[in-house]
DNA sequence: AAACGACCCAAACGCTTGTTTAAAACAGAT
DNA sequence: ATCTGTTTTAAACAAGCGTTTGGGTCGTTT
């Protein structure tokens, strides 16, 4: 048979008995492959260019991973376990729920932050994020899920008053959110903020104690929460937002 | 000439002059092409399908927008006015800051959600967000800079105690980028939160008063900005972000 | 030495894409 | 009715894509 796989339908066995660091022809697929995925998508990217950088044929795309969509796969695979593997979960044993925050808010802006310089791995699971493939539903229950229950636990331990499961779920959101917008958002801010500031302030030092600063004031004073049911609709923007008319 | 302007390298001049609520083929093609822009991106939408729903001929988009990409500007173009129109951004003259900043938010808010049930304005926005084609700069300069310049200004009417312009602008980062998550996140999100609840609270009212609620508390309390600077790095958690071993 | 299996390659295949072409259909004015 | 300019059309074009093919080249085994 022409596959390096004795199952034919099965192309995912071998790459994880392997060693990732090789110079196979195979790793030297893997790793060229990354960058052009993040930077064209799946379908801009070719299997000619990828090759092309690999020094491979572009037969051996088909003989290693199936298909070109088996390969993405295993890109996609490799980053994650990579990522936990450099910035684990923190687990429950910090005593301080402040600073448990602040390191959870670190993992996620190293993991989202971290890799080469051109950043292509955290570009890349963006781009899954906002168009998920059939890979992305399961990588967000290994790889999301564990930091976002973290989160959902930290806040339950800072916010004093009575808040609802619901109210702590936004909470974990508001961080997610403000970390990845600083990816996602980059093209933005780029434009919005002159170079010498944000060379000086955008590192993730910076941006970590800003977001836990913001995010521990609004769990720790209750204020935050009053405002959440005080505040009234403002009359002058009350639009309805489902009827576009046409 | 074989197109329907005298100037055959500007075919955005008759853009602007025309009506577009016709029923052009013109208007057509730009009515279809919205949403398989957004769903596929611009690479993976094909004229074909779009002219296909359209029920004109392929040669009609070279024709009225000179190639693909030109019908592309004009469907960016077009999202950019129409939600200006529908949620201006909320001028200066509330006297009351936080009812200014909850307004702002809720703005934001709806021009995100805002659309037909699908949603495609703001994926397409999203995406080129993302992954900025040409068109894009100057449609930061022109949509977003004014609302980000309302965010700061509102921030430093809120903050009472001493604060750099660059934690300003970060304040605003946070406003955005929590709002921006809920629609670039909800794959996500859709995984992780189960439906009732997700029905219940994940609307432009819940997530309005939430986010302002948190950013309320944040710029008010001197307390998140104490921490700011109070918070030491977490010793667990040091691994350096720009080196990656390979 | 011969046979074998793993690996690699150049070339071709089939298909879809955006774009162009040249003719046909249409509308309005003369 | 005829001319004129605009709009629409079917068909073809050239390019690029992912994938397949059939054979070739090694190193190892029998």
């Amino acid at each position: 048979m022409n596959s390096p796989n004795q199952n034919s339908a099965d192309f995912s066995a071998a790459v994880t008995a392997e060693s990732s660091g090789g110079d196979d022809a195979r790793s030297r697929i893997l790793a060229s492959a990354g960058p052009f995925f993040a930077r064209s998508g799946f379908d801009r990217a070719t299997v000619r260019e990828i090759c092309g950088e690999a020094n491979v044929n572009v037969a051996s795309v088909g003989y290693y991973f199936g298909d070109k969509m088996g390969l993405y796969r295993q890109v996609i695979r490799q980053i994650h376990e990579r990522k936990e593997l450099l910035f684990p979960t923190p687990g429950e044993s910090e005593t301080n729920a402040a600073e448990l925050l602040h390191s959870v808010i670190r993992t996620l802006l190293s993991r989202i932050f971290a890799g080469d310089s051109s950043g292509w791995e955290s570009q890349l699971m963006m781009r899954e994020m906002m168009q998920p493939t059939a890979i992305f539903a399961e990588l967000v229950q290994e790889s999301f899920r564990p930091l976002f229950v973290r989160l959902v636990e930290t806040f339950r331990r800072l916010v004093k008053v009575e808040v609802s499961e619901h109210e702590l779920e936004q909470f974990a959101f508001s961080v997610i959110g403000q970390c990845v917008y600083y990816r996602i958002g980059s093209g933005v801010i780029q434009i919005l903020v002159p170079e010498p500031s944000r060379q000086q302030h955008y590192d993730i030092d910076s941006l970590s104690r800003h977001v836990t600063g913001v995010m521990l004031a609004a769990a720790e004073s209750g204020r935050g929460l009053e405002y959440k049911h005080a505040l009234r609709v403002n009359p002058s923007n009350l639009t309805p937002f489902n009827t576009f008319p046409e």
